[in-house]
DNA sequence: GTTCTAACA
DNA sequence: TGTTAGCA
């Protein structure tokens, strides 16, 4: 069965991080696990939490970034003014992601053209020709 | 052995 | 963020 609670090292070790990185993003104020005396006890939500962390450190987001990020992700507070300032956030958030992925296709094919034109040169390499007149 | 806080590279 | 020190 899937435990109901995780120590620092479980986390750790399950995501490839150390303890300290995820010590510093509670003092960042991205997770709050619960306490124990000192030490810390991580619920499930907490490692969800650190999983959509980690997924921004990977899109390149910074800490304060991620941190606004995956608390649009929590349960809404219940007002209704509060829920549609919400959905604002979450539609420019969108919309700056997809903006990413914009960018992320163009470089991918300017990366790919590039890619081309290397072969070109190499297989006029091949031929005995020396490449560009 | 494991986690904690705090401070320094 | 990594590392290290000194505790519990």
């Amino acid at each position: 069965m899937t435990q109901a609670t995780f120590g620092i090292g479980d986390l750790a070790r399950e995501f490839g991080v150390t303890t300290r990185a995820i010590r510093f993003y509670e003092d960042q104020g991205m997770i709050a696990p619960r306490r124990e005396g000192q030490r810390r006890v991580f619920q499930p939500r907490d490692r969800t939490r650190l999983k959509l962390i980690l997924r921004g450190r990977r899109l390149g987001f910074s800490l304060a970034e991620i941190g606004e990020i995956v608390d649009l992700y929590e349960a809404p507070a219940g007002e209704a003014a509060q829920l549609k300032l919400l959905l604002d956030r979450i539609a420019a958030r969108r919309a700056e992601l997809k903006a990413k992925r914009r960018d992320l296709n163009a470089s991918l094919d300017d990366l790919d053209a590039a890619a081309k034109n290397c072969r070109k040169r190499l297989k006029e390499m091949e031929n005995g020709r020396s490449g560009k007149s």
